[in-house]
DNA sequence: TCACAAACCCTTTTT
DNA sequence: GGGTTTGTGA
């Protein structure tokens, strides 16, 4: 393959990124839509095939997993080959990889377990209560925290100085505890991948010499969004001999709460010397007008290492600002814009909806159901966080290693077999005093207890060996189909007609089906640690025909042609708790700019005066952000009603919608608006109540689009 | 022990 | 609003 090939389509910094020398290190400074995911696609292309670099030589870290297949498919398409167990993946399942490959000297035994977060803030809540440990006083939630945070940070109970405060040293006791559990139980976190990875390595020379020498190119995306320990972990791989390329742009940090550190960009520059900075400022995907007003909403953010987005593109439309009434209307206006769209000839996929949290999603879902419009929500409850889903893993993990005591404690009474708590705390406290695990001390104690009791008892525990029998044999997706219904689990779920739970257990079949294992690993084990590490595989087969709907968290990286941001009020977005706090409001605006920067050819903003949100009614302000956009790239639309609605910015003028007026619409015609006067049409779009107009007003010499059924014209 | 109801709690984003 | 815990009767 020659070199052309692998340029062909590349702007001059796209191609100086791709084809940099062996010299230098490199940060490329990727603003959104400048085309990143190419660069590190074709930079390894070019590392393969015009650097003789074998493909084994090559770490590649992306943020999600979803990214790691979607850049393994586009690299084996552009060198027109299949690429199999190369080195990428998240930080995690990276880390993952080299625990399960060299358990012994991590210290793990081969079949150890990954905690999920929702595993983990069980354990968390059975230790304090076993320990009297007041979780009023001490939420579980913040300790649980507290204790990813430290290791995060790659720091070990052991090097925290005790002397701090009552919650610190209480967390610290539960912390101590945890630690115990795990790993006597041989399970370890999201967290605990990343720094016993860390430390395997760093405790191994020979293993890690062995893996800088072998790693001659480590490739990092979305480097704003790594934390201090995966920091320490590259840093670690390199050697000197080997060469980093990261890419990243400072002002899409959004994970700082999750202990992704900024700084780590600036750290680069120091520690990886000689490095070459290339900034990646070209956008492709946004008209002129979303790229200006973006650059005008992140300059409002203090330390950036600077960087202006611009485009060849047009202008394109303005921004429209929504102001609803309530958080009914704000659904409703999108909905129905969403709807003009669709007869207009877009697809539902061409639009997404954004919004601050989750919860928010519901009223949207609602609004899409009564306009039929089909829709799927990102996000939300994982597909392998679902009850029904643990409880069919969990059968699967008992099938493959009885003393899981998560998974016994989660199916010993689903579906219900008559062995309820009273018996589960004799199964557990003669579990501990006898150091043995949960099913075999079900075994144990069954004779001492009743006969109802010990029948139940007996019940599941020749259940699971039974199941364990007769699936030896049989692969992963026949293993599942047989424990569904061997445990009963299939037949409680099929009398609920109102769920599709039933549903998401033959999708697990399917998922099942498609596992393959793409190393070493025990199938079963890979499986189940793949449903804990690899979220987010809702990927449904007609997600291209559906409206999009997800948390502007989750839309990074990705682009959509119209592109409604919901929920513009103080509080909301910005939230709540980043309030008088600077360095938060920098993060959350970054988030506004990341979803702003997601529209291609049309963005909507909206917020609501009044917003029923956790039970409550709100009444908020705009955004900060929306006035931090200037006005000559924005449309204000609101309804007008009775009820005079304050402004809170005097310069802002209103466009006001009234019902339906006739029109006789052509190009050049003089209308007259209420507040903006005189005018003449420009263009129009659209047919009947989905049209808008384009008209040039005298006044100020200003261009509005407007929506010509409710924009009360009258033609002169 | 179970099933249902009432009370109670929280309330960001996710690998 | 919804998930979870607690209380009640069967």
């Amino acid at each position: 393959m020659n070199l052309s090939e692998i340029t062909n389509g590349l702007n001059d910094k796209q191609c100086q990124s791709v084809t940099l020398n062996n010299e230098k290190n490199a940060l490329i400074l990727a603003g959104a839509g400048s085309g990143k995911t190419k660069v590190l696609i074709h930079r390894i292309a070019y590392l393969i095939t015009q650097k003789n670099i074998h493909i084994d030589a090559i770490l590649a870290v992306t943020f999600t997993n979803k990214a790691a297949t979607e850049m393994c498919e586009r690299l084996s398409m552009l060198l027109r080959r299949p690429i199999t167990n190369m080195w990428i993946g998240t930080f995690h399942s990276l880390a993952h990889r080299l625990l399960r490959t060299h358990y012994e000297q991590a210290q793990l035994t081969s079949n150890f377990q990954i905690l999920d977060a929702q595993d983990q803030f069980r354990i968390i809540k059975n230790l304090m209560k076993e320990n009297n440990i007041d979780e009023s006083k001490f939420p579980i939630k913040k300790v649980q925290q507290f204790i990813n945070n430290q290791k995060n940070k790659g720091i070990r109970l052991q090097d925290i100085d005790s002397s701090y405060n009552y919650f610190i040293k209480k967390s610290l006791k539960v912390f101590e505890l945890y630690e115990v559990h795990c790993k006597t139980n041989d399970l370890i976190d999201f967290a605990e991948l990343l720094i016993r990875s860390y430390e395997l390595l760093k405790n191994n020379v020979n293993l890690l010499n062995y893996y800088k020498d072998l790693f001659k190119h480590i490739l990092i995306d979305e480097f704003q969004d790594t934390n201090m320990i995966q920091y320490k972990w590259i840093k670690l791989m390199f050697s000197g001999n080997n060469k980093v390329f990261c890419v990243g742009d400072d002002d899409q940090s959004i994970y700082g709460w999750r202990g992704a550190n900024i700084e780590n960009i600036t750290k680069l520059c120091t520690d990886f010397i000689p490095i070459k900075t290339i900034r990646l400022e070209q956008n492709y995907r946004s008209t002129n007008n979303i790229i200006t007003a973006s650059n005008a909403l992140i300059a409002h953010n203090t330390s950036r290492m600077g960087k202006s987005l611009w485009t060849n593109a047009s202008d394109g439309e303005l921004i429209d600002i929504y102001e609803a009434q309530t958080e009914i209307d704000e659904a409703n206006y999108i909905i129905r814009s969403i709807q003009k769209l669709i007869t207009n000839g877009s697809l539902p996929n061409d639009c997404a909806i954004l919004y601050r949290l989750n919860t928010q999603s519901r009223i949207f879902e609602k609004e899409l159901i009564k306009y039929n419009i089909p829709y799927i929500i990102y996000g939300g409850l994982k597909f392998f966080e679902r009850a029904e889903i643990k409880y069919a893993l969990s059968y699967l993990r008992l099938i493959e290693n009885s003393d899981d005591n998560l998974a016994f404690e989660r199916v010993v009474n689903f579906p219900t077999r008559g062995i309820g708590n009273k018996t589960v705390n004799k199964i557990r406290t003669f579990a501990q005093n006898n150091h043995i695990s949960l099913f075999q001390s079900t075994i144990q104690i069954s004779s001492t207890l009743s006969t109802r009791t010990a029948n139940a008892l007996n019940g599941f525990t020749s259940l699971i060996k039974k199941m364990k029998n007769d699936t030896k044999n049989l692969d992963l997706s026949e293993k599942i189909v047989n424990l569904l219904n061997i445990s009963g689990l299939m037949a409680h779920y099929s009398n609920d007609k109102t769920s599709n739970k039933k549903e998401n257990l033959k999708e697990l079949i399917t998922e099942a089906k498609k596992y393959k294992q793409n190393n070493n690993m025990n199938e079963v084990i890979g499986f189940i640690s793949l449903a804990s590490i690899d979220s987010d595989s809702n990927t449904n087969a007609l997600s291209n025909q559906n409206v999009q709907l997800m948390t502007m968290h989750s839309a990074k990286g990705l682009e959509f042609p119209y592109v409604f941001l919901s929920g513009m009020e103080e509080g909301l977005f910005s939230s709540r708790q980043s309030k008088n706090e600077p360095h938060l409001i920098d993060e959350e605006r970054r988030l506004c700019y990341v979803g702003m920067t997601r529209a291609m050819k049309k963005l909507s903003l909206s917020y609501s005066i009044k917003r029923f949100l956790h039970g409550d009614f709100l009444y908020s302000d705009p955004s900060r952000f929306l006035s931090e956009i200037p006005d000559e790239y924005l449309n204000r639309i609101k309804v007008k009603s009775n009820i005079i609605i304050k402004s809170y910015n005097n310069n802002n003028i209103f466009q006001s919608i009234t019902p339906k007026s006739d029109n006789q619409l052509h190009i050049g015609a003089l209308v007259k608006h209420a507040k903006f006067g005189l005018g003449t049409v420009l263009n129009f779009e659209g047919q009947g109540n989905s049209s808008r107009v384009q008209i040039k007003f005298k006044q100020a010499g200003s261009i509005k689009w407007l929506i010509s059924s409710y924009a009360n014209l009258e033609f002169i």
